[in-house]
DNA sequence: AAATTACAGTTACACGATTAACTGAAAATG
DNA sequence: CATTTTCAGTTAATCGTGTAACTGTAATTT
């Protein structure tokens, strides 16, 4: 069995509150007592039970995170830098993956809650903004997504993808690209999906080029659907010129990229691409994906801080949000070349 | 403030412990009673407070998961299908990135229990057996990494590497290789990484091939320790014949291959590579590497669902160990070329 | 009909910690 | 010196549950 308190206090010869207090370090006790009872705790190698305490403090020190997808690296990152600056905090993390249901996210945040989370850490969320501002008992950072209006205790932490997208565009355009290719992410799931559509086609259309310019296909985010459809767009492809794709992911860039090759045509050369998230593995595929960069230490860390520090009571998260410049990592995937 | 069970029972009309039992379901409540309590439950968003129960019955329903590296797929994917296993049996998981340090593997062990979950999962440990095998109020199941004898309340879910090991070997030497190289991870440190390369070296030798046959370089798992350790390697390298590469991990292998081609040789062309993990990714890289699979899905699965029994004590966990097969993916890295 | 049993529901305590309120001796004050 | 203040340490209540022990009525048995 776990030593407890009592037993503490019993073999040093005091009463449990003094114990309590060398703990908590809320009173002074004297160096003698301290001593005695320190020793005691050493030789029952007692750990105070954290449960009881939240219990009576009203806190767990942990606090609920939830992703989309572990396994994809994006998101994994996220996930790394939040746990750093939580455990410097001596805050927990407890991760769930929402498998990108709402259903299952609903669930979670609920568990999350009668579990006594301190707090919660929500990233790149499927539900709908409305849903998400629902009364809750505990603070929320909504991590990768724009804002919306709130007064609930929310904050957000996003890198702004409408200038992502249009920097994209723009990258596109100053190099001299005509026709332009996007697979866009699950724009009615994921705001940022749609963000980085409407700053690069709005960017595009600013320049006098019309929507005939740019085609659209629609994919989720995955590896899997990049090399679909992309291979199905092939399949009937004139091939008129050098076709500039923004590809709304890395992971799906790689998918698409793959497609490109599997069917006998070359990237750069015959399409360029771009993609957005700027994982550690973009730099290493072939030819090495030019990207926009997503700030994933910052979005983990500043998210958590953020958090902990309204928890700690510093501040309110009402209506703060930080948002976060997306810049562009170029790289040999978008080269312009005479056709 | 969220409600209690005091207030649905007083809002019911009846005492804590009916309204206990309803959410229990240990002991007969007449059905007017569960309906008018359910119906306040409702009317006051009742959610039973997890953190006070813990502290009565003693069990969290949470399980400590500890992982090297969440950003490395190949444990994200582990954690995924723990944490699916865990959520359908209503347990949640604490999440903890060791950064792959003993201290913080440690003191993350530690904080678990003063948390009070109600076991631990421990995916490829630094740690050096005998700390492992202290005793802990809690049971624990180590994942990725090989048994070893114990009296505790410890389990093993782990697939065989020498297996692995000596498939890759028995690979080479059937197409015919005669020269080989070992990009070995920390074998100090990470036991499976002593295991593959004694599987590989033992089958070698076997053969009739001698030490000399055989280079080796020391890394780790790393992506860059890849490509860092064949640069240098191929910086004075006299090409002789093809060469047959056992790189000890996919990431590793990415790495190596990357520095292979940076150096103007090709894969398999001039150096045939073999990985180990069979990540998502591998499929993808080029050439598509030929690989060890090590079944993330069932050591994450495996794992939790024995830990899960231990806990409801189904069954001990003492001496259970689950030695999972390595299989060889065969594709495109290794091919035998005519030199 | 009296005695026993069954059983729905209540009372009251426990889990292990924190902490407000209290105690009593020593120190400080006038 | 009497009174007040200080302060180290204790007592006891509390957090929100679960549950053993109990209560009192209705049903069953003899």
């Amino acid at each position: 069995m776990r030593a407890t308190i009592k037993d503490v206090a019993k073999l040093a010869g005091v009463s449990t509150a003094t114990v309590s207090n060398v703990i908590t370090r809320k009173k002074y006790v004297s160096p003698e007592l301290i001593e005695k009872i320190t020793k005691a705790m050493k030789e029952l190698d007692y750990t105070t039970n954290t449960i009881a305490r939240s219990l009576k403090v009203n806190r767990s020190f942990r606090i609920g995170l939830i992703v989309p997808d572990i396994t994809n690296p994006f998101f994994g990152e996220i996930v790394k830098y939040a746990e750093k600056v939580a455990n410097k905090e001596n805050y927990h993390i407890t991760l769930c993956d929402s498998d990108q249901s709402i259903e299952k996210e609903r669930k979670i945040i609920n568990t999350f809650i009668e579990n006594g989370v301190d707090g919660i850490i929500n990233v790149a969320p499927r539900m709908k903004d409305r849903e998400l501002n629902k009364k809750r008992p505990v603070p929320m950072v909504i991590v990768d997504r724009p804002a919306f209006e709130t007064e609930k205790d929310i904050a957000f932490v996003f890198a702004d993808n409408y200038e992502g997208g249009s920097r994209v565009a723009k990258r596109f355009i100053d190099q001299g690209f005509k026709k332009f290719l996007c697979l866009v992410g699950p724009v009615d799931i994921v705001p940022n999906a749609k963000k980085r559509l409407m700053g690069f086609q709005e960017y595009v259309l600013d320049q006098g080029f019309t929507d005939s310019d740019v085609e659209m296909l629609q994919c989720d985010f995955s590896f899997e659907a990049g090399y679909e459809v992309m291979k199905k767009y092939l399949m009937n492809y004139q091939q008129e010129e050098q076709l500039a794709a923004f590809v709304s992911s890395d992971i799906m860039a790689w998918g698409a990229i793959e497609a490109i090759t599997d069917m006998g045509l070359r990237v750069p050369k015959d399409i360029a691409v771009i993609g957005y998230d700027n994982i550690f593995f973009s730099n290493f595929i072939h030819p090495r994906l030019t990207t926009i960069d997503n700030p994933t230490k910052q979005l983990g860390a500043m998210s958590t801080q953020l958090l902990l520090d309204a928890i700690e009571g510093k501040e309110s998260l009402k209506g703060n949000y930080v948002v976060l410049n997306s810049k562009l990592v170029e790289r040999q995937s978008d080269e312009r070349l005479p056709f």
